[in-house]
DNA sequence: ATGAACCTTCCAGCATGGGGGAAGGTCAAG
DNA sequence: CTTGACCTTCCCCCATGCTGGAAGGTTCAT
């Protein structure tokens, strides 16, 4: 299988896979004899869960660890449990954030709506901020 | 005022601050005989808006939009408020895509909580994800 | 044998908000 | 007069996940 086919089975690009190979998320490919790279079946496989992580939150950095892990023969499967608990927790964090900024924004638009424009002094360039 | 003091006054570094006229968020400051930058403290003023701006999650481009308009003798207020709108809607729209991926990550950890690890087989990476 | 459609490597760049450090000029104190 | 702390411009680098393009080799159909 070559790399375009590949890249369409998968629904990606070659550009994204080579990037892939280049960062150590998929195995280097066997070469034909002109230098092109043969994948197999597994290749599929390794990028729909490339795929998956990413679905998750998962950095490629994070699922490399994982793969990591895997192709030295371990499960990873307790790493995995890690990751997703901090991104649990990470996730859970941002949403607090942007709760906090909605509610700081939705103070801001609503003072906007009530004060006269004409109180806006320029050296503070705008009181609504 | 040198960029130096500036730049503690205002919570920042020198850097910043030269980074920030650059990118036309600060004017061209006067320069002494010597070449230095002399600032009054309207451009704490400034920098004190800039920084509730970031605070209100704009981006230094929007940020630049309202200050290029109120320099030109404009008030701000219509655009801030579309600004402000704007990003209300985008922020609810994070809120709300993190909320999905939070019940999706939910999901996995709990399976993971409950399936053998043994049932993992390698071709598949991970079962968990 | 020629043209299209592949493939290869390598180098560069996008956006975002700066940071690091070199090479040199300036200013005030001792 | 020298030392140290400033300042100047300049250009490159960080992370993140790719994308574009140039210059060249291969494969396959016509």
């Amino acid at each position: 299988m070559r790399i375009g086919e590949l890249a369409d089975a998968a629904g990606t690009t070659t550009k994204t896979l080579r990037f892939y190979e280049d960062q150590g998320l998929l195995p280097s490919a066997e070469r034909t004899p002109a230098g092109y790279r043969d994948y197999t079946a597994d290749a599929l496989t390794r990028i729909g869960f490339i795929h998956r992580g990413q679905a998750a939150g998962l950095t490629l950095a994070q699922i490399r660890q994982i793969l990591d892990i895997r192709d030295h023969g371990q499960a990873p499967c307790g790493h995995v449990r890690d990751l997703l608990d901090t991104r649990l927790a990470d996730i859970d964090q941002q949403i607090a954030q942007l709760n906090d900024l909605r509610n700081t924004l939705a103070g801001l638009r609503d003072h906007a709506e009530h004060v006269e424009p004409d109180t806006c002094s320029s050296v503070d360039v705008c009181r609504y901020l």
